[in-house]
RNA sequence: GGCGCUAUCGUCUAGGGGUUAGGACGUGAGAUUCUCAAUCUUAAAACCCGGGUUCGAUUCCCGGUAGCGCUACCA
């Protein structure tokens, strides 16, 4: 057991730390789920904290993006969010109290020095790890070089002898020697400080108690963990999450396609969806089985919150599956209210150059519902609805298996009339042209074939009576004719 | 290269010293239906390899292999 071990008592504060450096992607958002599912879950504090200490590659648009990736899953935050780049005076002062207590020390090196050093070095086959040069200059001439106006960045003396080590509440103990480790920069020569020193300057400052991230992470820990022993701090609970990996296994990238949040967004995967798979991807709710003997993957976000444990979380990593992605969506999708899910798809429609009068994608919501998985699906799957003209079409598909072209002309026809005149219900247009198929002497298949092409412009199609009650029959009786044209011209 | 971590169907996973190794997604077949979808039934599909420990290892230990990660004055 680690020495400074903290006190269980205390309230739990975790954090998402993103570095605005890209957009929200989708291991970001599952390790800020995870903190935020762990602090609702325990009735502790989630922060949000955004690591701009890289002032080139961090942007304003970037952590914009990432805010509004949270708020589109439903993450929300109780502090924050904070921003590194405002609080450079605690990293300084952190790295002070490094230096004084011996632990860490000024080095003049500069970077063409180190970048020679370690190119020799691996031309010579040796380690690159840093000489410690500056770390054998007296303090007093170290002092004064600063003062002669100097610039030095601040390193940390990393023991000479024994091992650092942490218990992973994931991954259990883990444990590195401390040669392995390179005497590694604080606060570069400019005052800014790595990485290394403002987690922990800042996890300390922010007194978290558990820290949820991901376990590319984990290797670097001891360096954390050193610091927080020279600044004799308690550590937190570490845990580490598995990475999410491409179908190709290598770390998810923009390579693989969509990776950030808002791509799914765009996408039409709702986020109570999103928010269930990524829950479900490395971590497995304890106990829960449907009743069948089968377990449950559909989670609402109050089971997720009440049913979320470390403990739970899985050691390997997991593939990306769009398929389940695409799958658990569509349950949603179908588990949503007619008026809700209606709702949801207006904009999808609009944006897609898609408009019809006020109640029309109300009335055709219920008859795609199970047509779709994403919101996006829509679109394709219910554009004839909107269409003045349907899409050209392939005259052949309103022919009926087995029949021709005569046939079909004679089930039009047939269509047509009656159509003209019945109440437009879907009841009894169902009735009217069944009853015709049966004076015909035909199968409903092969009768209605002809008819859900003409009217629909396609052979797949939602059910056909319910789509033309949508329609109306003015549109219907219009494509129907344009259809017996077409066909007559395949003579 | 060095160090670290990991290893159950194609994928996400359950399980655990003796099991018909369970579920889900996907895939195949069938049923149902006006097409498609949905739904139901069903099938194929896994314990990385080699040594131990043990009466017995997929499970525990060691080694190998593979994958991933870290190895920056990036985060």
């Amino acid at each position: 057991m680690p020495e400074n071990q903290l006190s269980p008592d205390r309230a739990p504060r975790v954090r998402f730390a993103p570095s605005p450096t890209g957009y929200l992607h989708v291991g970001g958002a599952r390790t800020a789920l995870f903190n935020w599912l762990f602090a609702r879950h325990t009735g502790g504090t989630f922060i949000l904290r955004i690591e701009d200490t890289d002032f080139e590659r961090s942007s304003e648009e970037m952590t914009s993006g990432i805010l509004e990736g949270m708020r589109w899953l439903g993450l929300d935050w109780d502090e924050g969010p904070f921003h590194q780049s405002q609080r450079l005076d605690l990293y300084k002062a952190t790295a002070a109290k490094l230096v004084a207590g011996g632990h860490a020390y000024p080095c003049f090196c500069t970077r063409e020095e180190l970048d020679q050093r370690r190119k020799d070095a691996v031309a010579a086959g040796r380690p690159t790890k840093y000489d410690q040069r500056c770390r054998r200059i007296p303090r007093q001439t170290a002092e004064a070089r600063i003062a002669a106006g100097e610039a030095a960045a601040i390193r940390f003396a990393v023991p000479d002898e024994g091992s650092t080590g942490f218990d992973d509440a994931v991954f259990g103990r883990v444990e590195i020697q401390n040669t392995e480790i390179e005497d590694f920069v604080l606060l570069r020569a400019d005052g800014v400080p790595t990485y290394h020193l403002s987690v922990v300057a800042d996890d300390l400052d922010m007194g978290l108690t558990h820290i949820i991230r991901g376990a590319d992470h984990i290797s670097n820990t001891p360096k954390q963990v050193m610091q927080y022993r020279a600044l004799d701090a308690e550590l937190p609970v570490f845990a580490h999450v598995p990475l999410i990996l491409g179908p190709d296994r290598t770390r998810l990238s923009k390579r693989h396609g969509a990776t950030s949040v808002t791509a799914y967004k765009e996408m039409g995967i709702l986020p109570e969806a999103f928010r269930n798979f990524l829950a479900l991807l490395g971590w497995t709710p304890g106990g829960m089985k449907d009743g069948n003997g089968k377990d449950r993957e559909v989670f609402s976000s109050r089971e997720l919150v009440d049913l979320f444990t470390l403990d739970g979380i899985s050691k390997s990593n997991a593939v990306f599956d769009n398929d389940k992605l695409a799958w658990l969506n569509s349950e949603y999708i179908r588990a949503m209210p007619v008026e809700e899910l209606s709702t949801s798809l207006e904009p999808v429609f609009a944006e897609a150059g898609l408009t019809a009068p006020p109640g029309k994608v109300r009335a055709l919501t219920p008859l795609i519902r199970e047509r779709i998985k994403t919101l996006r699906d829509a679109v394709p799957a219910a554009d004839f609805f909107f269409l003045p003209e349907l899409a050209p079409y392939d005259a052949a598909d309103l022919i009926p298996p087995k029949g021709d072209a005569a046939l079909a002309l004679d089930i039009l026809a047939h269509a047509r009339e009656l159509l003209a005149t019945t109440a437009f219900d879907h009841a009894t247009l169902e009735q009217a042209l069944r009853a015709a198929a049966v004076s015909l002497g035909i199968k409903t298949g092969p009768m209605f074939q002809p008819i859900r092409v003409a009217v629909c412009g396609r052979k797949n199609a939602p059910p056909l009576f319910e789509t033309m009650e949508v329609l109306g029959r003015e549109t219907c009786l219009k494509r129907i004719q344009q259809a017996e044209i077409r066909l007559a011209s395949l003579h």
